[in-house]
DNA sequence: CAGCTTTTGTCAATGTTTTGTCAATATCAT
DNA sequence: ATGATATTGACAAAACATTGACAAAAGCTG
């Protein structure tokens, strides 16, 4: 069985300078000193770098800038050093998200070869290497188009390989279980204000695939929303007590799979007549057209894609802001 | 294997002064005169402290500002310290009913002081919340009694307030999912040799609580394990596709609601037969002694608690050690 | 309250360790 | 042959440790 850490990712150190940002006489001397990375060699004695090595570089230029010193942290793993970051950014305020040094072309086709990475492993049952290259990709692309470039293709792929008959349910649920994991880092780390909008995210009943969910959970806590995330196949009732009991101003469903019977149409009417007219409802996922006219009559909105759905928060925001 | 969240991380004095508020000169003097820490050293003889030095500092700093007198507080442990600051954990609006069941042990206690706190974030849907007490508790406790003495005793009461009708299943959801999103953070990140026992976790069709099969995930990584989490409700054949696709050694399921109708003596025999005679059917959760006569007739394993789980691991381990 | 002692936070002076950077020289790759 | 890379050694700025001292604050006593 191939290991995910022989996979074909070499890189000169020309490279590697250029992906991580730290120069190329550090990294030797980090490599000297401290065993910071440990590459292998060409014939001729040059030092060939992974993806691996490349993201740990990345996190320890992170983690030394803010102060950590690199002998006590060039040991840590790639898992630790975020950690460590993000325990970091909890405790100081500075709301830093300026660090774009990686044109988006690029991004795009360094997703587009992760992308490829994570099938394979998803097909083969190894959630490690998934995690692995997922732990990569977060850190090489940064978490927006981590989600952008890489969850969102990674989701549609395998909706389209599902629908072809290509995937099994026990592929999709390990996934998922990959995904849901990595929440908390993927996560911005800072605390949403006191007042910032309240948003509750399930699916309905019946409707067990989550992933849809999950990223639009990502995607509204980058955006400053305080979430509740209920996970899927939840009833109105149970979906109404949280927004309740939360008092969120509003709530997002996603709905992936048409079914032939009124279940979702029923739930939605009753879902929205729990929640009452103060409080938003937004269905999103590839079904959600589906069910456009049950929508349209409880006046739910409707969003398609995932700028549609951050506009949508931003529009929401606006109008729910310091309504506590 | 070595690092919980405790001893992973070392830091230097210039961080923790940022982490933890306190004045470099004056963690010297506390360390000189009361040695209210004990940092290791850095063969140069630079301070290493770890996380609980900085929870210490904090607490310590918070004390004396409240007017406590240094030199009494000193020595105090981070338990009697929290209990002296115990009026100011109060960061949740609503004011939680507190009930009182104190334990003897201090470890115990503090647990069972984060338990309470974690329920009543959970009655109050307050997602954060539950990480926030989960984090700390990691960091307080160590992995290992985390999940022996929160995490298990947590989903226990959890079980018995289920049945009493005191929880409701979006709370249930919830917090699901937010034990789901620790997972990654609590795993020790040792890749597991390759050689390592391969299994298979997840639960029978229709059984939606996780909760059990994911502390048996952690238990097995823990054990070095090489795990494939498929997450709940899964159908004999997906079980049984992901066992053979990842190779593995052992499926443990976990069961902790009974049905009255045949499905799960019916998925039990359908997955053994599917999975052959190597490789071995583990079965946990409070309802698994009900379904008694099915696993003694498919000859599957029982656990009927976390130690007996390990125990059956360890047994097993020997058995498939080097089996590739 | 005045006077005395103890506690505690801060600072300065001086020497050591850590760490980023650079230069000189040799080797590799195309 | 030329540009990229490797190795070694060295250097200086930044960070750290130690020691000793000092004064404000707190506590105690008569």
């Amino acid at each position: 069985m191939t290991n995910y850490l022989g996979d074909a990712s070499r890189y000169l150190i020309s490279t590697v300078v250029k992906r991580s940002g730290v120069k190329a006489d550090l990294i030797r001397a980090w490599e000297r000193r401290y065993k910071a990375v440990t590459p292998t060699r060409t014939d001729g004695g040059h030092r060939v770098y992974n993806d691996q090595d490349i993201a740990r570089l990345k996190l320890l230029n992170q983690a030394t800038s803010e102060g950590h010193s690199i002998g006590q942290i060039a040991h840590l793993s790639l898992t630790d050093l975020q950690k460590l970051l993000k325990l970091e950014a909890v405790n100081s305020p500075p709301p830093a998200p300026n660090r774009g040094n990686v044109s988006s072309t690029n991004n795009a086709y360094l997703a587009d070869a992760y992308i490829d990475k994570c099938y394979s492993a998803m097909m083969s049952f190894d959630a490690r290497a998934i995690e692995s290259h997922f732990e990569n990709a977060v850190v090489e692309l940064g978490a927006q188009a981590f989600m952008e470039n890489l969850l969102t293709p990674l989701l549609t792929r395998m909706g389209e390989d599902w629908k072809a008959g290509n995937l099994r349910p026990s592929h999709e649920h390990m996934t998922t279980s990959v995904i849901r994991s990595m929440v908390y880092i993927l996560r911005s780390n800072y605390t949403p204000a006191a007042n910032a909008p309240r948003l509750v995210i399930s699916t309905p009943i019946d409707q067990q695939h989550e992933l849809g969910a999950l990223i639009a959970a990502l995607i509204a806590e980058f955006k400053g929303w305080h979430i509740t995330y209920l996970g899927p196949n939840l009833p109105a009732e149970e979906i109404a007590f949280a927004v309740k009991s939360s008092n969120a101003n509003a709530v997002a469903l996603s709905i992936t799979i048409t079914k032939e019977d009124h279940v979702i149409p029923k739930e939605i009417r009753r879902l929205k007549k729990l929640i009452g007219r103060d409080v938003a409802l937004i269905v999103g996922g590839s079904a959600a057209e589906d069910y456009k006219v049950v929508l349209e009559e409880v006046g739910a909105l409707r969003s398609d894609s995932c700028d549609d759905f951050k506009q949508l928060l931003d529009d929401l925001s606006v109008k729910f802001q310091g309504s506590s």
